[in-house]
DNA sequence: ACAAAAAGTAAATAAAACTTTACATAATGT
DNA sequence: ACATTATGTAAAGTTTTATTTACTTTTTGT
């Protein structure tokens, strides 16, 4: 699974600590899931397309081996 | 974190081992999910909102304690 | 160039997701 | 009523997600 976490932290101008306080994890598991390590819970991929402002799916999107 | 996944298996005819096997994970877990035991991984709500042609905030829905 | 902030990473641990086996209860069809 | 199918549930175990602490590297601003 790919996501665009990244980019969509730059357009908002938020450091991955601001993210990870904003959505109530850590910002090591902000660092982790942006670069691929682990797939976030739906709880977190909710909350995180709600504060950016667009769906989970344009967020997060599933890749052949998924 | 709500769901509708018993309504939308009764739409498609699917019993939660139908849905389990289309999704890959156990039946169990569709049955642990369904009734909100716990929250599904991104990749999963993705599957299963994707098999329902509808979007994961339509199939999951936060509440104010999430 | 330098300092400060941000990002990357890693190890140890905790917590939650998911599996397997197994059995009980409820619903459905004949 | 009976058999079959579907759902509910539980315990034990594995795997994955998430936290904490701590340190290194990269980026940014002045």
């Amino acid at each position: 699974m790919r996501n665009n976490i990244k980019i969509e932290r730059a357009r908002h101008n938020l450091t991955q600590a601001d993210l990870a306080e904003k959505i109530g994890v850590s910002r090591q598991s902000i660092n982790a899931i942006e670069k691929g390590k682990y797939v976030p819970s739906t709880v977190l991929a909710l909350k995180m397309a709600r504060l950016f402002k667009m769906s989970v799916e344009d967020l997060f999107t599933l890749e052949i081996d998924d």
